[in-house]
DNA sequence: CTTGACCCTGTAGTTTACTTCAGGGTTTAT
DNA sequence: ATAAACCCTGAAGTAAACTACAGGGTCAAG
């Protein structure tokens, strides 16, 4: 099939199928006699592997690894694998705690605050965020 | 004092100061006959009340209405500054339940795989990243 | 046989928040 | 008086993940 039948199947844009083969996450393919790539089925399970990686959370250098593990997979480990996912889920959660960290204490700041009509002259949130005690 | 001063007292790069100033961010000082900004101490506010509102989540150019917010702040509410605190906190959880459900999906599909020494020929991590069903 | 939809390349632009660099003055300490 | 440390500007580079554009070839339908 051609890039735009590839395209409407995956719900990808055509220039972003380009940019990922230019980027290496996928193979580039054969082409036709008018220089038109022409896709293999497994084209759209590249695709939908790199929407899956990127959907959880890996970067498209994270999904170009992985998707270099899923074509080689048999000289690969489930340990490997497992590894890597692994580290993402540690990743998010990091993240998440940061995030958390951050609304905590943009609550404790935005409490303080009465929210009134009255003139920010005095309002306590920017009175917090002057002050250095974040 | 100068920018030198100022960038160690806020613990702020050099570069960074001027970028501040650049993006609108920090009011331009007065110069030095030789041409070097002169700050007041008030700069020093303006870079916590930035690294401050940084740290809870707000991006540079919601810090620079944030500051506009705050060096005229007699003619501004507390309403107005409490509504910009609490779309920030949404904000924050949107990103965290986003987190959250890539970590959830994540946790599931990593957790089908048995993560030993063998081929991942059949790894279920990979499996399901392959399939759409994400 | 031509029009519209599709494809190609290569380059440049987008956003955010900086950092680095080139090239050149100024201040301070010795 | 000279060297180190500091300051200036403007332009370019960085990362991520695309998106858009210019300029031009190709294919299917009527």
């Amino acid at each position: 099939m051609r890039i735009g039948e590839l395209s409407k199947r995956c719900d990808i844009p055509v220039e972003t199928i380009r940019y990922y083969e230019k980027e290496g996450l996928i193979p580039a393919p054969p082409r036709s006699a008018s220089g038109y790539r022409e896709y293999a089925e497994a084209s759209v399970s590249f695709l939908s592997f790199i929407q899956s990686a990127k959907a959880v959370g890996f970067s498209l250098k994270e999904c170009r690894n992985l998707l270099s593990i899923f074509v080689t997979r048999d000289s690969h480990t489930c340990s490997e694998v497992k590894t890597l996912s692994e580290q993402k889920l540690d990743d998010l959660q990091t993240q998440m705690q940061a995030l958390a960290n951050m609304h905590q204490t943009l609550k404790a700041i935005s409490d303080a605050c009465c929210g009134g009509d009255e003139s920010a002259a005095n309002c306590a949130i920017l009175n917090k965020l002057e002050g250095s005690e974040t």
